[in-house]
Parts: C-alpha cells; structure tokens; sequence
DNA sequence: CGCCTTTGACCAGCGC
DNA sequence: GCGCTGGTCAAAGGCG
C-alpha cells in the first residue's frame, strides 16, 4: 500500500477545507457550496433546477455554464480527495488493528509497538528529510514536514497502545483533521522598502512578540510572533529577512487562526493600532490573502526558484515586481497575472463564495422579476 | 496602567 | 554526556 503517494495529494487539498464532511454525493454545485463550510449567504438547494430565466442574459449564461463545469471539476475533485482521505484511514485502522493483534501475541508488546510505528511513520513520512529539517524538534515534526505534506499523527496517537485501543476510529479522526488543521504552515515573502530594518509584516491580524533569535543560516534575526487577537489562537509566525534579498521578509505562519479575520471596524481598528508602527507592505494587498487559511497562492518556485522555497506550501507574492533583480518585462508579470487567475480558480473557497454570489444574484433577479 | 517590545536565560532535540 | 541550535519564557523597560 503506497501511503506516501495518497498523503501528498491528500494534504494538498485538505488545506482547503480540513473539516470537510465525508460525503458521497454526486458531484453538483449544490455539494460543493455544503461541503465547504465558507461564510457566504446561503443559496437555494438546486441551483441548477431555479427556473431561472437564465437564457435573457447570455453573458451570465456563458458564465454560470462556465462556473458550473469549474464546480463539478473542483466537486469531482474534493469527492476524490475524501475518498482517498476514508481509503487513509480505513488503512491505518487496519494497520493499528494488526498492531493490537501483534501485541497481544507478543511478550514485549511495547518495543514491537515502537517497531511497528517506526514502520507506519516511515510508510507516512513523505521524501526523507533535509539535514536542516532533520534537526528540528520531535515535537515540531508534524509542522515541520507539513510544508507539502501532512504527516498523520499515528505515532502520538500510538505513543500508549493500551489506552489507545480504546479510542473509537472516529476520535482518531477527529484527532487527524485537528492535527491537519494544526499543522498548517504557509510563507509570504513580502517586499520592504531598503531602508525598512524592521520585521513587520501587516497581515490585518493582531500579533504579539515573543521572541526573536539570530539563527545560524542567517545572521538576519529572526522574530517570532504569537496572535494575540483572540487569547486562545494557537496561530505562530516567523518573520525573518531572506538570506539572498534582505529588502524580502519571509513571514512564516503555522496554525490556522481560530477566530474570524478582523475585518470589523472595531478589529481592523485594532489590528491598524497594533500594526501602526508596521513600515512593510504585504506584497498580497489583502490581509486576509497574506494569512488567511484561504491563502492565494502565487507559485514562483519555476521563475525564481531561489526566492519561493521549495518547501514553502504557499508562496505568496502577488506583486507583479520581482522579488530579486534578473525577471521583469511585461512578459512575467502576464506570467504572474496568469498564474493569480489560476490561483484563483483553484481555490475552491474562492469558487464556492463566487457561485454564491452569483446564485444569490441570479435569485434575487428571479424574485425581482416575480415581483 | 495596560500593552507591547526587548533581550538574556532557559529548555529540549539532535549530532557527535 | 556535551555542545550546538531553534524555540520559548519572563523580567524589565518603553510608550501612549
């Protein structure tokens, strides 16, 4: 059973929405709005099936036509991934039931409970690990090898077989998805101006200080920052200069935020007093594209692959300058335009709120027409 | 006075 | 076991 294969297309698409129900339903618009839990306005049950008097405006025809093949892609695509998710998880069970059966065999059941993990984490781990990421911290590895790929926390939940075994299967998943969301890490590299030496990234959220440290790879020091808009946010960042570019800070966010963005007068009020002594532009505009779960992302590994990390799982960097002299000209910033439109219609929060708001629009002009 | 930043100390993982 | 390193803590000071 290749498990390697199936977690790295797996965490590709959970990030999208981790909590996202184990559905089987055939693939419709309808499913893909339910299935995301996105904060849009509610939209009628079958889209499709209105009676709307779609043809009296082509334009919107050729668009809806267009926006429903783009859901039934990104809907045939989600109900793959989650079928590859349940296929996951039916597998580890499988494998923790063979364990349990093994153990109960064996006169040393903690060291064959070791062996066996080591197994299971090295059939899970993805590519073997660089030097520098080997050297991270046991505890951090579920973050730290999640830049592309989401490790299954097998291990901890294994850590006491005995007491494991009386967890149900759906605790374990309960505990996999709130490890999936945990371990989110995305980078954004944002540009400052050359005489900017500070280390602040303005995302719109509201960040603490905790700490900062010179690291070996860069004698740039590098600042780590806790969110401290909601007490409970488990939502870390490292804001650092690049090594290559010290005009670039790369601003690394692990966690998902656990509160909505503070896009409230009273929370943008806030985040500006608290960023108001921020001299850097995020290169995103947006705050909550530059740290939102919902991150565009803007892959520059191909055009500078010396900039965008290749572990970064998302780079963000919709400025169309280059983030380091040697590309520019109309050609790559129609390169970066065309690869932001692709960004955009990938993301499946971006199509499911965009479909919302054309159906909210198309039954509005049906109840305005019934009317 | 409360919040934030600074910064040295401390802790834990890893390699040798 | 020791040293290196990254990450975190917490006291002290600054600022509005």
């Amino acid at each position: 059973m290749d498990y390697s294969s199936s977690l790295v297309d797996v965490s590709l698409d959970l990030n999208l929405n981790p909590l996202r129900r184990n559905d089987d339903r055939p693939a419709s618009a309808l499913s893909v709005k339910k299935e995301w839990s996105f904060g849009v306005p509610s939209a009628p049950a079958n889209f499709m099936g209105l009676g709307i008097n779609v043809s009296s405006v082509k334009e919107e025809e050729s668009t809806a036509g267009a926006l429903v093949e783009e859901l039934n892609r990104v809907s045939a695509e989600n109900k793959k991934l989650t079928e590859m998710l349940t296929v996951m998880c039916e597998n580890y069970t499988a494998l923790r039931n063979q364990l349990m059966d093994h153990m109960a065999r064996n006169s040393h059941p903690a060291d064959e409970a070791a062996a066996v993990e080591e197994e299971v984490e090295k059939e899970h781990s993805p590519s073997s690990l660089s030097p520098a990421s080997s050297r991270k911290r046991k505890s951090d590895s579920t973050t730290t090898n999640n830049n592309d790929n989401y490790n299954l926390p097998l291990a901890t939940n294994n850590n006491n077989g005995a007491s494991e075994s009386s967890s149900t299967d759906e605790e374990s998943f309960k505990r996999l998805r709130e490890e999936v969301i945990k371990a989110k890490i995305s980078r954004v590299y944002v540009r400052t101006e050359p005489s900017d030496t500070g280390l602040i990234v303005k995302d719109g959220y509201q960040w603490r200080k905790y700490g900062q440290k010179v690291t070996r790879d860069n004698p740039c020091p590098r600042a780590y920052f806790k969110c401290s808009f909601a007490p409970s946010c488990p939502v870390k960042k490292k804001v650092q200069r690049s090594v290559e570019d010290q005009s670039v800070v790369v601003a690394t966010y692990e966690g998902e935020h656990n509160h909505p963005h503070p896009s409230t007068p009273e929370a943008a009020a806030a985040a500006a007093t608290a960023s108001s002594s921020g001299r850097a532009l995020a290169i995103a505009g947006s705050p909550s594209l530059a740290a939102g779960p919902a991150t565009m992302t803007l892959d520059l590994t191909k055009s500078k692959p010396s900039v965008a990390s290749t572990s970064a799982r998302n780079v963000v960097a919709p400025s169309p300058k280059p983030l380091a002299g040697g590309i520019d000209g109309p050609e790559i910033q129609q390169l970066l335009v065309e690869q932001m439109a692709t960004s955009l219609t990938k993301d499946p929060d971006f199509t499911a709120a965009l479909a919302a708001a054309i159906s909210g629009r198309m039954l509005q002009r049906n109840s305005c027409e019934r009317w």
